[in-house]
RNA sequence: GGCGGAGUAGCCAAGUGGUAAGGCAAUGGUUUGCAAAACCGUCAUUCGAGGGUUCGAUUCCCUCCUCCGCCUCCA
């Protein structure tokens, strides 16, 4: 599989450094309220990413870290008049539970920030005795970044637009910790009286860890000194991950991670979402408006990771019917298939171009492409072509971790008795020909929220989408 | 100001130095009492504007216009 590196800024094949296992890490939420699409268009993409690795024959060991402490979650713990733990946990179950709706496998391994306390103050030690870090007379640590010179490699930083952030700094006057340059970055911050409870013991007194340091820490801790990728959303190349490196270079040696994975963040109607803007989707605000996970996923997937996605509630109609379009297919596929048929080739068959997509540079849109395509390709099939063609689409489809639905069958047992009086009434006043009479019934019935539709023989009754 | 990305049909969105995937919507037909559903079709001589290179450019180069992101502990 291909994938561009934002380092490198060219596409480089994947492959294990220690040859067998895919290890990397994802820097996952901070848990201070519900994600948005936003938040979660990288995390699919990074689900899709590791489902394509798998499904190409890798094994993987994916770490993705939850960020428990940090300026936002103990100001709003504080606000809800909860412990910092409890407010995290409950905000850390939300996530998980709309990670499940979305199809999203579990990381192998999760670490929140504040179990990882130790090997932060461990690693801030570390850099103060090199001489990459020091401390300030309040007891906050800061990273020294002139003694790192690859720093701004990532973000493509020279030492002149550094300079220009040190003096806007200055204007603004935005920092009250004090440190020798303006542009140094802190590792670790001294108590201070709005952090409550909030507040660890270390070699430099009160305080708790800044939030570059965490993903470093835990990056060291699981995955050591080097991995095979990193990823984020394209708003932590600067500074965060261009801080990571600086950190965990200077405090493990050698080198960090080996590729660099950005997903670029999405738009709404065209424009940034914003809570001001109103434009600032939840999962559950979309639920409301009667949208699945499955189609808020379908939609997030279909971009290119790299391009900027607009996503609009429009998009998610067109996903529901493309979902359904698919399923279809399937179903097609399925019942020409011989169900005895043994297997032994694992290719793509029809569904080749689909899996090439997605293994060339993670293309998904035109995967989802390629699965329509293959479908009508397939559509003659029968017996063990059909079977084959089938394994192709649902390897595909897992990779994209997409789950069709079901076709809607309804238990008639479950439509009130009312309902069913009105149908038959309109049945039978169908078979009498009395038009007009059958026409008002079934408006009726539209009214009451049900669908009938009309065979030769008989009719059935389904729900009316939501409106 | 610096860095980066993007402008492809009504909408979402791939793609390529050789003549524009796919989805939604729309629309024609079959079917239907009429619809719905289902099935079969149609749907960009054109890729922001203008130049240039080339046998040939949407794809490369230049200029311009528009939009977006980052440069603040935002995915």
């Amino acid at each position: 599989m291909r994938l561009f590196d934002t380092l490198s800024r060219t596409e480089r094949d994947l492959r294990p450094i220690d040859g067998s296992t895919y290890r990397f890490y994802c820097c996952g939420p901070t848990v201070y309220g519900p994600a948005h699409i936003g938040n979660f268009r990288t995390f699919v993409l990074q689900d899709v990413f590791r489902r394509t690795l798998e499904t190409g024959g890798f094994r993987t060991l994916h770490v993705r870290n939850i960020t428990d402490v940090d300026d936002k979650t103990i100001r709003d713990s504080q606000k809800a008049g909860k412990s910092l733990t409890e407010f995290t946990a409950g905000w850390t179950a939300k996530f998980h539970a709309d990670c499940e709706k979305l199809g999203l496998l579990p990381p192998h391994i999760e670490p929140g920030a504040v179990e990882h306390i130790p090997q932060q103050i461990a690693m801030i030690e570390k850099l103060v005795e090199k001489g990459n870090a020091y401390a300030s007379e309040d007891g906050s640590v800061y990273f020294k970044i002139s003694s790192f010179p690859g720093y701004g490699r990532l973000s493509r930083l020279d030492q002149r637009e550094l300079d220009i952030g040190k003096t806007q700094n200055a204007r603004s006057n935005s920092d009250e910790y004090e440190k020798d340059s303006l542009s140094d970055f802190v590792l670790w911050k001294s108590r201070r009286p709005d952090d409550g409870d909030n507040f660890w013991q270390s070699p430099w007194g009160e305080g708790r860890p800044g939030w570059h340091l965490e993903c470093s820490a835990m990056i060291q801790e699981y995955l050591g000194n080097s991995f095979d990728l990193h990823s984020g959303g394209i708003d932590l190349v600067f500074p965060h991950h261009e801080n990571e490196i600086a950190q965990s270079e200077c405090a493990c040696g050698g080198h960090f991670a080996e590729h660099w994975f950005h997903i670029t963040h999405l738009l709404v109607d065209g424009g940034k979402m914003s809570k001001s803007l109103g434009n600032l989707y939840t999962l559950d605000d979309l639920a409301l408006k009667g949208h699945t996970a499955m189609e808020v996923r379908y939609v997030l997937i279909g971009a290119h990771y790299r391009k900027q996605l607009n996503f609009t509630l429009d998009s998610l109609t067109g996903a529901r019917e493309a979902l359904a379009k698919l399923a279809k297919g399937a179903r097609h596929l399925a019942a020409n298939a011989d169900p005895d048929a043994r297997l032994t080739s694992a290719d793509f068959g029809p569904f080749q171009a689909a899996w090439d997509s997605l293994a060339n540079d993670l293309n998904t849109p035109c995967a989802l492409g390629g699965l329509f395509t293959g479908l009508r390709d397939a559509s003659a099939l029968t017996g063990v072509e059909a079977a084959a063609a089938l394994a192709g689409f649902n390897r595909v489809l897992r990779a994209l971790g997409l789950t069709l639905p079901e076709e809607a069958v309804h238990d008639s047992s479950a439509i009130p008795e009312s309902i069913q009086a009105i149908a038959e009434a309109r049945w039978q006043a169908r078979l009498a020909k009395n038009w007009a009479e059958s026409d008002t019934l079934r408006a009726r019935l539209a009214e009451e929220g049900w669908l009938v539709k009309d065979g030769k023989e008989s009719y059935s009754l389904e729900p009316l989408p939501a409106a």
